[in-house]
DNA sequence: GCCGTTTTCGGCCCGACTGTTTTCAGTCG
């Protein structure tokens, strides 16, 4: 039976959350969620690493129990201990302990005293005005889960970063422009390059602290305030995008940038190291007693601890505090080191440019290379070019290149690959390519093996350069295909072919951790636009921020490399 | 439940804010 690491990772969730509802040690629930974000990070799923003989053990934050519960999972699919567990706590707790404001404590507490059970019972007490009357709570209390029960109900969601992003550049500016203020930031998940981003997280000096709630409270865009003190305010946006503003002393500023951008399991992880240096680290500063060391710049921190500087991409606690210390960080890619992108559309098929003008905007971009690569036809792709359309359009390639001046349009085609692993369009045509991306379009819900297979016929295929938008996934719209990464990664090392890095924000694919691993495997990256418009160029900067986070170098993008190098590699692609 | 450059036992990150208290617990990030 194919046992999933989510599915594990699940399981570790909701023993913590049990556990927290009997109010067990706190230190032992930590431990099980630990465990969860632990199995979530792994680039390979555990059971097939089991299978091949690797130990759980080895993996930090996972003991001999843990391990042993982890093997017990992948072998039946049942996690020793839940089930009893189950059984002694009311399954509905679990949803609204989630809630805001409500924590395992005072659910259990409303479930004490009143018999709530779930959402539905909850909704029912805080009609009739119960809860207030609960020891603990009040009218404020009851008012505020009124609001949360509603806000859950419409179910707001995380917000892709790109989204995230117009409405924090709109508060960004506008706190600026305060009087009094001197420095803005955001710190964040939004700052880590997230896809996704759960609420914004604000860093400010100013002059005048005090005007700062009350400047969240006249914002445009603010729907309500939710807390105003002297050194944080938070508010809710119209968008319904949750706004934390944290005020910060210039001397603290640094200290504050990096305990805010986070991740959690990232600083505790620092934290510990610091206090085994007999240092005190908080978002005032780094502290030797009382004194404090640093904490006015992010690097004076990293230096206080003694750490090089880790790129807030690379903050997830996946590994890097190791590597810092092993002085092996990478130097993570910069959109300024791309110098091509091989997949763009134009209008002749689903493009909204022509070709003359999707040069031209790479050439506005930074530039000196791009592949136009239009969808083959198929199925579902109704203006998908044939071989006849095709020539033709290498036809209008070769005189528009004779025209331009510090661009080099190369000739490619993004085929689809067919449910059996074959390609849309015959070699014949495709050797007479530079670049041919190949890509899923169909068939997502293939079962691993058959999936797999797929991806191998194809990456096998003698005329095939990258393999574009591996994972077919859409951030919260489509999953991702069941496949066997490390199958396919080790393949297009051999062969030799590329992986494609998306760069559409709804796509990121492949994502940060298998990124991580293709590269791995010596699998060179096409941090690839897809672009469809002369504005496409703008979203590489988000794909090459996902390459961070999957700890990319420059040296392992492929579109970092000029020109002439590039068409070398480009022809190592093509058998025969 | 994990873990070890003071420890194989006794720790485990830490401060802000709120509401409900009468000195603090719970939640959040």
């Amino acid at each position: 039976m194919p046992v999933h690491d989510e599915d594990l990772a699940e399981a570790f969730d909701e023993m913590a959350d049990l556990l927290a509802l009997k109010a067990e040690n706190p230190f032992r629930i930590n431990a099980y969620r630990r465990a969860a974000q632990v199995v979530r990070a792994l680039p390979e799923e555990l059971q097939s690493k089991i299978a091949a003989g690797f130990d759980p053990d080895a993996l930090p934050g996972i003991g001999a129990d843990l391990a042993e519960k982890i093997r017990v999972f992948v072998r039946t699919g049942e996690l020793p201990g839940l089930a009893s567990l189950r059984r002694s706590v009311p399954a509905g707790l679990r949803e609204i302990m989630n809630i805001q404001n409500l924590g395992p404590k005072r659910a259990r507490a409303l479930y004490d005293a009143l018999g709530v059970c779930d959402l539905k019972t909850l909704k029912t007490a805080l009609a009739e005005h119960r809860v207030r009357e609960v020891r603990g709570f009040g009218a404020k209390m009851e008012e505020r889960l009124t609001k949360a029960v509603e806000e859950i109900e419409g179910r707001s969601r995380r917000l892709l970063r790109s989204v995230a992003a117009q409405y924090a550049k709109a508060l960004e500016s506008y706190l600026r422009a305060l009087p009094g203020v001197t420095k803005v930031d955001i710190a964040g998940s939004f700052r880590r390059g997230c896809e996704t981003v759960g609420d914004l997280d604000f860093l400010v000096c100013s002059q005048r602290p005090l005007d700062i709630g009350g400047a969240l409270l006249e914002y445009d865009e603010t729907a309500s305030l939710l807390a105003k003190g002297p050194t944080r305010s938070a508010a809710v946006l119209k968008s319904g995008l949750q706004v934390d503003v944290r005020l910060v002393p210039e001397e603290s500023y640094g200290a504050a940038l990096y305990y805010f951008t986070g991740s959690k399991a990232h600083n505790v992880h620092v934290r510990r190291l610091a206090m085994a240096r007999g240092l005190k680290m908080n978002e005032y500063g780094v502290f030797r007693g009382r004194k404090r060391i640093a904490g006015d710049t992010e690097p004076s921190v990293f230096a206080a601890i003694g750490l090089p500087y880790i790129a807030p991409e690379l903050r997830e606690d996946r590994g890097e505090i190791e590597a810092a210390q092993a002085q092996a960080l990478p130097i993570p890619v910069a959109r300024s080191d791309l110098r091509g992108d091989l997949h763009v559309h134009t209008k002749a098929t689903d493009g909204a440019a022509g070709l003359a003008a999707m040069a031209e905007a790479a050439k506005s971009a930074g530039l000196e290379y791009i592949a136009i690569t239009d969808h083959s036809k198929h199925l579902g792709m109704v203006r998908g070019l044939d071989a006849s359309r095709l020539a033709r359009q290498m036809d209008d390639i070769d005189a528009l290149n004779a025209a331009l001046d510090g661009v080099t349009v190369l000739k490619g085609i993004e085929v689809d690959i067919l449910q059996e692993g074959s390609l849309a369009l015959p070699d014949r045509v495709l050797k007479k390519l530079d670049v041919v991306v190949a890509s899923v379009h169909d068939y997502f819900g293939l079962n691993r093996r058959k999936q797999t297979e797929r991806l191998l016929r194809a990456i096998d295929r003698p005329y095939v350069s990258v393999l574009g938008h591996p994972m077919c996934r859409l951030i919260q719209e489509r999953p991702a295909i069941e496949c066997d990464w490390e199958k396919v990664f080790r393949r297009a090392h051999e062969r030799p072919i590329y992986l494609e890095l998306n760069s559409q924000p709804t796509r990121l694919d492949l994502n940060d951790v298998l990124v991580r691993e293709a590269a791995a495997n010596d699998v060179l990256i096409s941090i690839a636009s897809d672009g469809h418009s002369i504005s496409s160029f703008d979203f590489l900067a988000g794909g090459v921020l996902q390459a961070r986070r999957g700890w990319l170098s420059k040296n392992q993008v492929l579109n970092t490399r000029p020109l002439c190098e590039l068409r070398r590699l480009l022809r190592k692609t093509f058998l025969a």
